[in-house]
DNA sequence: ATGAAGTAACTGACCCGTCAGTTACCATAA
DNA sequence: TTATGGTAACTGACGGGTCAGTTACTTCAT
């Protein structure tokens, strides 16, 4: 992006800033490792894309796991960001789910490299354990999102309350799972509409959330329901 | 399992036939794979684990290689087994439904290491061709499921299958990723009941699915609906 | 000239895969 | 039963390639 456009001269874009080469190195790294995973990725890929040399990298990163973490930092924190800020911003619960899948859509798109790396590559343990946590602050907050109307609500009392959180909580891996799902099935089929895969998800999420309003609603029994009790 | 019970004696237990060594390590293997991931296992690994030196187990297994493609096929060849049993064996979508839920429970109670390969390991790209094809050819089959009730409909046009048969397709990323993530979620909340998972998926799902009969249905505008069109 | 940016060449460790050699087991004959 | 030879199961030790990380040196801007 950034780097071509640099130096102005043809072939000396050499000679950064500290600051900056740290900041193209960063870049360049993401997409190695979002392409390659961690452990196919060699230092030397990364300073080959970069055009420097391995011993450079490590002038600015003390090991390739600190280089890594701090990727994955950036971009967890990035994540994590556009997402509170969205759901945020929106309007209730609808709205809320709408904008939550538009920015996972947004970033899928916009940087190919760090969703691969959010969704695809957890070979590192230490990074899924990281996701992990992601997951799980997405979903206490998208929790709480759910629950504010609820919890303002003086009728409600204690119990009833806790039994809505538990509720809400068991489907946060539903809603959660479905989204990156349907966002990575939709990378993989670009014939596919955008706007179709986005509206479907918001609607299959929403009408599972509804649940939680409504209570307990089993499947309809005009399908012979489970042969089990 | 059988290995500790097999030659009676006290560190008697080498030596065995060709055949019953051959599962030995590629049980092994599937729970080293299953725990490290491909990169983090070496073959000395397996070999330690299996009280054997590194040599017999090329002697089994041309490469790492070959011995992760053998095991990973066993694990793909006995889920999709499985799932396709289920699938057929239950009565309409919702038996379906619930019965690929509880395959998933099964399978990765049963077997956690497998599970773990399947949901997390996906460092070999490799591989993850060969999950995201078995998460397609489920796909399939199960909108197959779906939507066999509605193809034996005479009254349906051509052109009316045809959008259903384009909503079914999309549905399944959604099923597909919930489910995964519901079980990963359980296995990492154990003091959450099962069933309670079990039956929240199935449900959550159950009306999700719910819009491929009863056709488009936005979420309720009680909760100002989406802010721009 | 001084020091920061940058590199080529090097080291050490790790790990896949191999090979020459050893051990347990089994068949057949004395 | 015991000796003998054949074979399949098994091993220790090492070659060879790869890759993270280092060192000693050069180039350029001010």
């Amino acid at each position: 992006m950034t780097d071509a456009a640099e130096g102005a001269g043809p072939g000396a874009r050499r000679r950064m800033p500290h600051a900056r080469r740290r900041e193209q190195l960063l870049q360049v790294a993401l997409a190695e490792f979002g392409r390659r995973g961690y452990h196919l990725t060699q230092m030397e890929h990364v300073a080959a894309a970069a055009q420097v040399s391995k011993a450079l990298l490590y002038q600015h990163f003390a090991s390739k796991e600190e280089l890594f973490a701090e990727v994955t930092e950036t971009i967890v924190a990035e994540l994590t960001g556009r997402l509170n800020a969205a759901v945020l911003a929106a309007h209730g619960s609808a709205g809320g789910i709408r904008a939550m899948i538009r920015v996972l859509f947004d970033y899928a798109t916009e940087e190919p490299d760090a969703w691969a790396l959010v969704v695809r590559h957890l070979d590192k343990p230490e990074v899924g354990l990281e996701l992990r946590e992601l997951r799980d602050r997405l979903g206490t907050a998208f929790a709480d999102l759910l629950l504010r109307r609820r919890r303002a609500d003086p009728r409600l009392s204690r119990a009833a309350l806790e039994v809505n959180e538990r509720r809400a909580r068991l489907l946060v891996p539903l809603m959660y799972g479905s989204m990156l799902s349907m966002v990575s099935w939709w990378l993989e089929h670009p014939d596919t509409p955008r706007e179709r895969a986005e509206q479907m998800a918001v609607e299959f999420i929403w009408l599972g959330l509804d649940r939680l309003r409504t209570g307990e609603r089993l499947p309809r029994a005009d399908e012979a329901p489970q042969a089990e009790g």
